[in-house]
DNA sequence: ACCCGATATGCTCAACATGAGCATAGCAGG
DNA sequence: CCTGCTATGCTCATGTTGAGCATATCGGGT
């Protein structure tokens, strides 16, 4: 007899220092005790939460002292051996995973920040094209291609691979962060393959070395890129940046926080007179106290955009350089 | 004690004859036995199906006979009250609902097609504003807005009712169709909150004449308005409006399809350059069996697209007129 | 044979948006 | 009063988009 459950995750997301964060709590995965990050999660309680959201507010709350703003939910996970040890208990654990936006970065105690880009080193694209892409990853993907059984898997496993990464003359899409995570599971290159297989067939050993970028307890990492190429692709359409950003801000403040998000630099100049003839912000006269330079002015979100334009967001001005 | 099940809905999606269609199921969803349009939807078997999108592969084809083609995974609905008699038995259905669409138009026997439009006559903006809108919905919403117990309920009525029915001097933004969907809802503009509401506390009666539009069993409607806003949303950056499309076809079967699904009239000679030089399409050479004028030129999807461009899709070229 | 009604397709043009980069402004600190 | 720094303004070539005129090519009638 199966029983199900649902879980709830939670990816909360902050950018501070021109660095994404998202909060991660110490989970004992494996069966030998290591421990590995994960995701804040909890169960829905049937009886009392109303909603999945509101399920959701109610644990983060307790268990981080966090009240979330604004929350989107990303998807839903169910694949069955999601969780090997829950299924051997006759569990089977469906997630829905939520996507939450805050400002401030009040730790709770057993939560901590980290960079996300940790997780994803080949997704910063900031200080230009990261090295571990050419130099680790695109050759252990050609080997894998080339491992295929038969011509026709090869051809498609060497489509998925220029799409994804940008290779063979195709253009990096940010987006497609879970397209890229989910090709390099599929590869075995990163840790939690080899740890998925091991839990469901001992004996296996891991062998090849893994690819930077660390591992998160169960299928969390995915999630968190489900959580990242949603965010990457929201920004453009939906003014979500501002729930990341104080009440008021320099310009230059909300381009580094699109920038952390999306992974690239922009063209300064560009930028501000995007996100000013979309309306998108509003002077508000004062100056920002000193940063180095010429005191920049302070803006502020600019509510009535929202009934002017169909989709406000702030269309990325394109990659510098 | 509660006990959790998953269900999966299907929101099943065609288009022939310019019209879109979504396939539906009668349901008894009321006590007193009415009958009314349901999703197609079955439960998970927490045992068998490996994985969520397998399972609703499985009994859609158990039930209806079609072997779905392109599935995405929509949202999953986990209020408490979404069916009241589940509730009553103890039971909490979480609902995870997925889009498909389909080219074929092969019905089962529970099964039949509806166009969607039906339920939502506001959203097909293809013959001009729908006259329902002044007529009907704007004036309800207005005696809402009216209504609130107090000013700040009432300012923050007429934002969301300006911003989702283009009010105001505000915009039409096709994409928002769950945001009016529920705001009728609450609004109590639509049966089922009238329903909803006689299912917690017996007693109550529909007042208001409702506005025109099919309602659906539970919550379904509101599901069928999440599917119909992020096809909306989809079909301008990834190039899914071709799964519901024959492999060739002629470049005005292809702007009828989209003009059926964005419930918008479309500049066709900017739509063709759209599409040309957007790389989607490549001709074939073939020329269309005759459909009343000068022959059209056969085209198919150029898949090597999606090497090329970031977000390939058909960013509608605005509406004529 | 020629005209009409329908579509299909080509092309033009003005308005606007975007990618790049030069130039100037206004602060702090030696 | 330089120098280093960031903020802001502006220009310019190029692309993209919204509209609409013009022509092509079919079937069917007269």
């Amino acid at each position: 007899m199966t029983t199900v459950t649902i879980g709830l995750n939670a990816v909360i997301v902050a950018v501070t220092e021109e660095i994404p964060r998202i909060l991660t709590v110490r989970s004992r995965s494996t069966e030998a005790g290591a421990s590995e990050d994960a995701l804040p999660f909890g169960p829905l309680d049937p009886e009392a939460d109303r909603t999945l959201d509101r399920g959701l507010r109610r644990w983060v709350e307790e268990q981080t002292g966090l009240s979330l703003g604004y929350v989107e939910q990303l998807y839903t996970f169910g694949d069955r051996d999601r969780d090997p040890r829950a299924r051997q208990r006759g569990l089977r654990v469906v997630s829905v995973a939520y996507l939450a936006l805050v400002r401030e970065v009040s730790v709770g105690l057993e939560a901590r920040w980290r960079d996300w880009y940790e997780f994803f080193p080949w997704e910063d694209w900031r200080a230009g094209r990261p090295e571990v892409i050419d130099r680790a990853i695109a050759p252990a993907l050609e080997a894998w291609i080339a491992a295929a059984p038969d011509a026709h898997t090869r051809q498609e496993r060497r489509e998925r691979t220029d799409i994804a990464f940008g290779l063979g003359g195709a253009s990096w899409d940010g987006e497609r962060v879970l397209e890229r995570y989910e090709l390099l599971y599929e590869a075995s290159l990163v840790p939690e393959a080899w740890r998925d297989r091991a839990e469901r067939q001992p004996g296996e050993e891991s062998l090849a070395s893994p690819l930077p970028g660390r591992p998160m307890a169960f299928d969390h990492r995915r999630i968190l890129a489900t959580a990242l190429g949603r965010l990457r692709g929201k920004i453009k359409y939906r003014p979500v940046v501002f729930e990341l950003l104080p009440p008021v801000f320099t310009l230059l403040q909300l381009q580094r926080v699109v920038e952390a998000l999306a992974g690239v630099r922009l063209h300064k100049q560009n930028f501000r007179r995007l996100v000013e003839n979309a309306g998108l912000v509003e002077g508000t006269g004062r100056q920002d106290v000193q940063t180095g330079g010429r005191p920049a002015e302070l803006f502020v979100f600019r509510r009535e955009v929202l009934r002017e334009r169909p989709a406000p967001g702030v269309g990325l001005p394109h990659v510098r350089r």
